[in-house]
RNA sequence: GGUUCCGUGGCCGAGUGGCUAGGCUGAGCUCUGCAAAAGCUCCUACAGCGGUUCGAAUCCGCUCGGAACCUCCA
């Protein structure tokens, strides 16, 4: 038996606005396609918390033992500026304010991007197209949404007919809009204006005579529009339908919306069964935005060096603190929170080190309360993921545990007192959440053999200073180690193991 | 203006009809040569006002406050 049968998963349907049980398309394998970022500037934390939460996600259902298939793009062209006529590509124009080619700006930022995930171990997708890789297929649905009657080509654009789909499907269905509240609201049209009516959206946009991202297609030189890119890479890596859709809020409307509208109009089918967003990461209740100039970078956060910051912060604090709430939950950003977030995170990570060197040997059958809680425990952390990936709630089950490893340590709790299969269970599971499913890993600092040898070293000296009674000696390399940053701590038996700050 | 969401103890944050997460901070205790770490204990909250109910932080209504989307943003 599987463990996602064991323990099934449900999760909040932003179609539907409830939990739903999960049941994927195919049994044991699962689709999903999460928005990546578009590379035209740095990652900034409040991306960084959407990535996240879809890593978590696709992380556990590989723990659960299912099949993924995720799929990640990048956005290296379409995405404009604003709606506008005029709008322009946020690429080409970050490429001409450099002077430089469209491409050095995705190639600069996508490794940038990479890079990021990697600190705050986010692992990479199964699939990572991009925009660019894919404009003959963005032509080739386009001319299928012309030939359908849904799309009209103007003057060298080409724009989908919102008001036509809407004959037949409900433009605004994830967004719990309708077009005439849509029409009431927003830019009104101009005369400029290439568009029939202000909802309607690009498929493709003719490229300006000094335009430099440029391709060649049935209705003159130009690229492909903002959304339907992920309709084309959603749908060529995973299916005409497929499980899972995830993003980040701000991306519902319209980006979303225009992906329903495009792909049920292509296909005829229903493009997703479930569409997850993740929420916002606020500063001071304020969303984390770019436009709103309170991002923070993650150099910045890593640092200390943004104005917000007393110091800096490990990447793992910062990913125990977003994992602290729930995905679908906005977040407060702030030192305060940081501060207490990086303590809690050292206790768990701490724990992990001890039950690592834990071995339970004996055959004794256990206390039966004892192997109760334990197995309670270990069940909770599978119960609490299944529950709509609530890490918050799986994180309060490991401080639980982490309180019964220390106890077992110290001897608090006697191994002997242990069903050993419990005690595994217990031990795999501990292991398993912190590094498998919410990627909590020691920090990587420079603990290099030089270093562990000479605090080794250090330590070997400090112990015979106490078993000589010298206290003020052994007090001293103590508290000098500690002014460098290095903590020793005695342990009952006469051992001594040291923390980095 | 329209659509949606939120308001939880000193702080951060889960939960969402009865079983009163968790972390951080503060106070006390145990262990320890002294520390640190660890363990135990304490401070026990759901914006306000009504209503439904045997019972509501949780459901409904109103009021106040905040946010997101309706231009671009994860």
């Amino acid at each position: 038996m599987e463990q996602f049968e064991k323990y099934p998963v449900s999760l909040t349907n932003s179609l539907s606005g409830k939990k739903e049980l999960f049941t994927p398309i195919n049994s044991g394998f699962v689709g999903m396609y999460v928005c990546g970022p578009t590379v035209y500037s740095h990652v900034h934390l409040g991306n960084v918390r959407t990535f996240l939460s879809f890593d978590i996600i696709s992380r556990y259902f590989r723990f659960l033992g299912y099949k993924v298939r995720y799929v990640r793009n990048i956005t290296d062209v379409g995405h404009l500026e604003n709606d506008a006529d005029e709008g322009e590509d946020k690429i080409a124009k970050k490429a001409r304010l450099e002077k430089i080619e469209p491409m050095e700006v995705v190639k600069q930022y996508t490794e940038d991007f990479h890079q990021v995930m990697r600190q705050f171990n986010i692992l990479p997708p199964s699939i990572e197209p991009s925009a660019t890789g894919h404009i003959l297929e963005q032509i080739e649905i386009t001319k299928e949404l012309i030939n359908k009657g849904l799309a009209y080509e103007s003057n060298g654009s080409v724009y989908f007919n919102v008001r036509k789909y809407n004959n037949d499907h409900h433009y605004g269905i994830l967004s719990g809009r309708n077009i005439e509240e849509l029409m009431e609201s927003g830019r009104e049209l101009d005369n400029q204006d290439e568009k029939r009516e202000k909802i309607d959206f690009a498929l493709w946009k003719k490229a300006s005579p000094h335009h430099i991202m440029r391709w060649p297609s049935p209705w003159g030189d130009g690229f492909p529009g903002w959304h339907i890119e992920c309709t084309v890479m959603s749908t060529k890596y995973l299916g005409e339908t497929f499980d899972i859709h995830g993003g980040g809020m701000d991306l519902k409307f319209p980006h979303h919306e225009c992906e329903i509208a495009q792909g049920t109009a292509a296909t005829g089918k229903t493009p997703v069964n479930y569409w997850l967003h993740s929420n916002m990461l606020t500063v001071n209740g304020q969303k984390m935005s770019k436009s709103l100039g309170n991002s923070f970078l993650p150099s910045e956060l890593f640092e200390g060096s943004h104005s917000l910051l007393d110091r800096g912060y490990g990447a793992m604090t910062v990913r125990f603190f977003m994992l602290q709430s729930h995905y679908s939950s906005t977040l407060d950003f702030s030192n305060e929170a940081l501060q207490a977030a990086e303590k809690g995170f050292k206790k768990l990570a701490n724990a992990l080190n001890l039950i690592k060197n834990i071995e339970h040997t004996t055959n004794n059958t256990g206390k039966e309360i004892t192997n109760k809680e334990l197995t309670t425990l270990t069940r909770a952390c599978y119960q609490n993921m299944s529950d709509d990936f609530n890490t918050a709630k799986t994180l309060a089950v490991l401080f639980e545990m982490a309180g019964r490893i220390n106890d077992m340590k110290s001897g608090n709790l006697q191994l002997t007192a242990l069903d050993p299969v419990v005690f595994n269970d217990f031990k795999k599971t501990y292991i398993g959440f912190m590094e498998s499913v919410l990627g909590l890993e020691e920090e990587k600092g420079q603990h290099d053999e030089l270093l562990d040898g000479t605090v080794r070293l250090l330590i070997e000296l400090r112990k015979k200073a106490r078993t000589d009674k010298n206290f003020s000696l052994s007090d001293k390399i103590r508290d000098d180690l500690k002014k460098i940053g290095i903590q020793i701590k005695d342990g009952k038996d006469g051992e001594m193991t040291y923390t980095i700050d």
